[in-house]
DNA sequence: TGCCAGGCGGATT
DNA sequence: AATCCGCATGGC
């Protein structure tokens, strides 16, 4: 057991809770069992875990926030995947900065400040967005424990037996019946025919496509249309911009940027990706989805 | 109960 | 290109 400790005085504004459940990510669990159950700005020091690969290997990471700085205990050293993966060099004042005045951004940004975005390996961000659709967040979050308890690697940590998220390959080798049985509903053909694709050598890496054209390229995955799309290239992916026009943020849309609506998805997501400051209208996005989904009245 | 959830694929027009 | 429809499942 390595432990190490990221302080975050250089970070700025941080705040683990906000950041792994907010519905970013579906790849990280509570230890404590509590996840979603509670909100506000630093989760109580509470315990996260979460899968990485290290060469292909699979490892524990977990990491607790305590004040100023992030500790964590893991079988490699977790300080890199870390700082990839919560993408600790993240600028949050100049990305405020970038963002509209507008009440509910402001707002938004002031009730969570130090959330930041995720940065998610790009196949399990995949499986777990197509996993997505019309589902609730912490029913995602729960497919996602019952694909890694079926298919994952076992890893042995401190004492106990965990399962990295499945590769593609796991995932191709199971049967829509066996997804079905975990809960899946009519996702499961979509994930097993992506994990194929996929498994077939088909990467969703978008490299250095534009992102208009990244999210286009996406949606050749079975299960993925331009919403999902767009959280891959958001969450996992490393563009900014991308906006993924989910029912809430429509509803958003609808309240406070009505002139954005512009009846097909492409022409709206260009107009809002305006409204929101452009670079990184993601961030806003995701500051106003979790802000008006969990946090607006009860702040 | 009926409605909804970080929608998508396929058919029709 | 736009619209309509069917699709699993659990929580309220």
């Amino acid at each position: 057991m390595e432990r190490g400790v990221l302080p975050l005085s250089s970070v700025g504004a941080f705040d683990l809770q906000s950041t792994v459940e907010s519905g970013q990510s579906y790849l990280w669990s509570r230890a404590d069992g509590r996840m979603y159950e509670s909100t506000g700005p630093y989760g109580g020091d509470a315990w996260y875990e979460t899968t990485a690969r290290v060469e292909g290997e699979p490892a524990v990471v977990r990491v607790r926030q305590v004040g100023d700085r992030l500790e964590w205990e893991s079988s490699v050293d977790a300080g890199p995947i870390l700082r990839e993966r919560l993408r600790l060099a993240d600028d949050l004042p100049a990305i405020r900065a970038a963002a509209p005045g507008d009440d509910v951004v402001e707002s938004a940004f002031d009730a969570y400040w130090g959330m930041h975005l995720v940065r998610d390996p790009p196949v399990p961000s995949l499986i777990s967005f197509i996993c997505s659709a019309q589902m609730r967040v912490a029913r995602i979050h729960g497919m996602q424990e019952a694909l890694r308890e079926a298919y994952g690697t076992p890893v042995e940590f401190d004492g106990r037996t965990c399962h990295a998220y499945p590769t593609a390959d796991q995932l191709a080798a199971t049967t829509e019946d066996a997804l079905r049985d975990l809960g899946l509903g009519y996702r499961a053909p979509y994930v097993l025919e992506t994990a194929r694709m996929v498994a077939d050598g088909d990467d969703p890496v978008t490299g250095d496509l534009p992102y208009e054209e990244a999210r286009e390229a996406l949606t050749r995955f079975v299960g993925v249309g331009d919403k999902v799309a767009d959280c891959v290239l958001l969450f996992s992916l490393g563009y900014l911009e991308a906006v993924p026009l989910d029912t809430w943020i429509r509803t958003t849309i609808e309240e406070y940027y009505p002139d954005c609506d512009r009846g097909n998805y492409a022409d709206t997501s260009r107009a809002i990706r305006t409204a929101l400051g452009g670079e990184y209208a993601g961030y806003a996005q995701t500051y106003v989805f979790h802000y008006l989904r969990t946090g607006e009245t009860t702040e």
